[in-house]
DNA sequence: ATCATTTTCAACCATATGGTTGAGTATATA
DNA sequence: TATATACTCAACCATATGGTTGAAAATGAT
């Protein structure tokens, strides 16, 4: 189930309008027509990009009389952060060992083999 | 123009195909046939699926003979992991601030309004 | 009760996406 | 030279995506 929140997050987070929506919602909760009014598409073009967030548990809405308060579920970044932190630290030690091997001598520089 | 590479991470991460692809590679470099012979789809989808990391600037492909040796990037993830970061760390700050304030007393718990 | 506001939903459209197959190109091998 | 291998490219297909507009539903205000 990782696997699939993590094809929702990170799907959530390559639309740079999406991604603008959470820096807005950094700054604090908002309703809906709050984090619409200074996008360039229409309502109904964010409230489904909500929908989109909400799915991915990146973003919380909360009826509150008529309108709908949006919070940021930052939680939800962390098996996304996660995973890049792997691959990251894996190429961390690869350098390592690459500068290790180099500065052991120029003997065996060739071992991708 | 982060933006745009941010556009493009996020959305070739936003594949588990690709990620797979990316675990795959985390394992050291591998030929487009090497890579594709796990996956359950094409020779020719799983090129496609590198040109999508590539301009991603996730991976490189490199001609040696007539195999392309493809090599993971990890570089490119930094501006996605200081991204998530970014948001994480908004995220700790607030539930600190929050904490300090449940501490602080009982007596203005509530200042969301 | 009526009207306005906030939001979602449904239908629709253009384009992007991920997949396929088949042809084409370049390199290795017989 | 002929043939097999590794790969990309182009055309095509089904579905997903992001956008629109126009109801519809629920709540607030008059």
């Amino acid at each position: 189930m990782v696997e699939n929140d993590l094809n929702r997050v990170f799907h959530a987070l390559g639309d740079p309008t999406r991604r603008a929506i959470l820096d807005r919602l950094a700054g604090g909760e908002a309703t809906v027509s709050q984090l619409s009014r200074p996008f360039p598409v229409s309502f109904a073009a964010v409230s489904k990009h909500l929908g989109v967030l909400e799915r991915a548990g990146l973003v919380t809405r909360e009826a509150r009389g008529r309108e709908r308060v949006c919070r940021i579920n930052p939680a939800a970044l962390n098996d996304a952060r996660s995973w890049l932190e792997f691959h990251q630290s894996f190429w961390t030690e690869r350098l390592e060992a690459l500068a290790a091997l180099v500065e052991a001598g120029p003997d065996s520089p060739d071992e991708s083999r």
